[in-house]
DNA sequence: CTGTTAGCGCATTCAC
DNA sequence: GTGAATGCGCTAACAG
């Protein structure tokens, strides 16, 4: 391996000039610049990035903690992220986390470390008070509502978003609504859950736990809600699914099942994902790809910011 | 930022008996490992895990380029791949490429400048010639039948599983058979053309271009096939889909359209995802989290090895 | 068992 | 415009 030594040597200028050169500084002679380069042809140079980041502190990389890289969510989300770090020159490393803890504190070690710049956290499983012990180590950037000033975030009024579509649901005239989620922990969830409480409260409808599922991820997952339901005396006749993906696999369960949507059920998805629009799916947009484009240059902006994203109700025919 | 060497004054020992204790050598008496222990906790020490990379020469770092982080087939091998490389104590480097040769050179380049050990390149974009330049840098790994002894990969012998799956076809009664495919260019894709031709002349069938459906990827892309075959004077009657994704989304479409699977279409995936089994579509599993496992080992170790894969046929209902 | 020392490869002040 | 010198934080001979 050559190093900039050796290449100093060859093209008979000192180390510096030769650091210059590669870096494009200025204020060295048209000369001295070919001789250099010459010099990097001729021997097969290339750059040992690790010592570059040794001596600048940082290395261009931004870690992303997913829990499931093969779900349209964050497969979106990742999209943004990651066309937006290629015009920033940030590389990606990604930790999926399949929502272990563990994980979670891998990724939260490296930024330690230094061994990656900043840490975008699109889906929280640690608990506040742990990031918090890594806030000093390096801009951390949350995908949640958060309060206080230290950390950035990009983030859905979760709260309203899900209010909206459920009294979107009354208004159509639906009185016995479920709704469909990932996980029940998580920032997200619960304030989802608030919103959901709190509707059947201000329309004095009663909670019934049954109308809960969670564990909704994937498409085959709406078989088992459906599953679910078949069992109950009193099914709801509506259902927020908090990914299209499940929605979708409902619908298409239904089918088979003989429950007619929008007729016997209702069904309303989130994110909009490419499966909706197919399958004719309202949907609560969320602009995923905007959102992964912001997180990552909060990232690597060192102030810090809150970002609210707004949504959209999307009415196709599954309502 | 507090370092080895004020941990050494700290504690009252040496730098290098505090690299021993960091790194758990042997022969280290149990009062200077505490002595350093305590130094650690008191100055809230962290290593530089740049320097230590520097120091090595290696970063335990693993680059993986897939064409689209939100995939079916990449996520399930992306999934082997990241559980193992976890027992492995590596790292994972994500390269999304969208197919953009860019984006695979840049990988190559990280490869070269030491920013990551090995490469694993899970559908290749550019020119093997290209990749031949890169073969010094550090291990590549490839998911293709490759020739020669240059570089590791984990395969399907995507020749002879995509003939069987016609011959299967072909005894099942089918004699108008097209397919779906991502791209027609990638080794993996010649191959089975290959195949598909080799089929059709051996069984005397002629060959029709219209009858190949490339850009087929996600579940949405089906309808656009049920699109085109309608315009077909003779379509097909049997399809092999090269991703269950995409042969889910040609059944949901298929239903709209008052097309009956498999009296009037039969279909055959591919991958066994998930969604194939909720679909009851007949697929040809191929064990890509096992595919991944083996890549990320062919990634860590320095041998030189190519591993075939078997795939099975799971007969269900769209045949 | 322990410490001294020489790198690892590059960026960057500072002086010329 | 240019270069000498120093430091980034750690590892690993080597000597004792």
């Amino acid at each position: 391996m050559t190093n900039i030594r050796d290449l100093a040597k060859i093209a008979g200028v000192s180390v510096t000039t030769v650091s210059r050169v590669l870096n494009n500084h200025p204020y060295v002679s048209q000369e001295k610049k070919d001789a250099v380069s010459r010099a990097i042809k001729e021997s097969n140079y290339h750059k040992n990035i690790n010592a570059v980041h040794l001596s600048k502190g940082r290395t261009n990389l931004i870690g992303v903690a997913v829990p499931f890289s093969d779900h349209p969510y964050f497969g979106l989300l990742l999209k943004g992220i990651a066309n937006e770090s290629l015009k920033n020159n940030y590389k990606l490393v990604l930790f999926q986390t399949n929502y272990e803890e563990t994980r979670e504190l891998e990724a939260l070690e490296m930024l330690k470390q230094k061994q990656i710049d900043s840490l975008i956290i699109c889906s929280r499983i640690c608990d506040w008070k742990v990031v918090e012990d890594y806030l000093t180590s390096g801009p951390i950037v949350l995908c949640e509502k958060t309060i206080g000033d230290q950390v950035s975030s990009t983030y859905i009024d979760h709260y309203k978003s899900f209010s909206d579509a459920l009294n979107y649901l009354f208004q159509k005239g639906h009185r016995k609504i479920g709704y469909c989620i990932g996980r029940r922990s998580g920032t997200n969830s619960k304030d989802r859950h608030k919103a959901y409480r709190h509707f059947l409260k201000e329309r004095q409808l009663c909670y019934r736990p049954e109308y809960v599922f969670d564990q909704c991820l994937h498409f085959e997952d709406g078989s088992e809600v459906i599953n679910k339901m078949k069992q109950l005396q009193e099914p709801p006749t509506a259902l927020l699914v908090t990914s299209d993906q499940v929605a979708a696999g409902i619908a298409a369960c239904s089918k088979n099942e003989g429950i007619a949507i929008p007729e016997n059920l209702a069904l309303v998805g989130f994110n909009n994902e490419p499966i909706a629009q197919m399958m004719n799916i309202t949907t609560v947009e969320i602009p995923l790809v905007e959102m992964g484009i912001n997180l990552l240059r909060q990232a690597v902006n060192k102030a810090i910011t809150r970002k609210e994203i707004d949504v959209t109700l999307i009415e196709r025919e599954s309502v």
